[in-house]
DNA sequence: CTAACTGTGTTAGTACGGATAATACACTTA
DNA sequence: TAAGTGTATTATCCGTACTAACACAGTTAG
């Protein structure tokens, strides 16, 4: 279901969270959809359960998720968190490399033209 | 001379490295000028030696600045490298956050208008 | 009711990296 | 020669990620 890279320096509980987030945000995962249990997922994907848990917890506490004791987790049946988890997410990874072009001098249209070409060299790679 | 932030989760080391790339991009730090010295430079921001050295040791296997025993450091005399780490390092940032939309089902024209957003944004604020 | 499954919480231990601390050595220069 | 340079080594402290082993509470199928 998942695919982790145990050698990324990304920790493990957060590529759960993103590929999750992923998932419920292209509609391959929908609103109610039953997610594996933290010790089904843990086996999945030979992890320890306490790793699961806390990125469950965590996407829960976002609003991407809903847990219920005894039962399972689910994707919330409202959308609208995981939105706003992603426009968010995006405008500060925007506003982070627009500051650090600024801090090397580039101009507006530098780092335009730059944002162009790097974006169409991605969309042809796939 | 720099502005460290002791709060941040950005290790100390790499904040030095990037402020002093930064110095030299924009021409206030200018080819075979002359850095303060390691035990100076740790003393006026109040660190460890270590740590600057750190930074140092990281700027001139990046060929960004030039040590010499017993003498001191200074900024390289050639430009070219640091002018490669910058774009190496945009265009990595450009293509996580592309990577990132394209994973939120975003589409290249809505990353596109949200880039230009931010960055106007981002102009108008400074 | 019971057993097996859920989520949740706690505590302990390991590993790693950032940072500090205290030196020591080699080189340059006034 | 003395003071200031870069460089290297070793030890220690700290926070975080992760694992491990539980315990507890709720749900559900038999």
């Amino acid at each position: 279901m998942l695919h982790i890279d145990y050698t990324a320096s990304q920790p493990l509980h957060q590529q759960i969270e993103e590929q999750i987030c992923s998932l419920i945000a292209t509609g391959i995962l929908r609103p109610n959809d039953w997610l594996p249990s933290v010790r089904q997922l843990a086996t999945d994907i030979s992890i320890n359960p306490n790793t699961v848990q806390r990125a469950y917890a965590s996407l829960e506490e976002k609003g991407v998720i809903v847990s219920v004791k005894g039962r399972g987790s689910f994707v919330s049946p409202d959308l609208s968190a995981i939105d706003r988890i992603y426009t968010k997410n995006i405008d500060s990874m925007l506003r982070e490399v627009i500051t650090k072009a600024a801090l090397a001098g580039w101009s507006k249209d530098r780092i335009y033209s730059e944002f162009s070409k790097v974006l169409e060299e991605e969309a042809t790679q796939k």
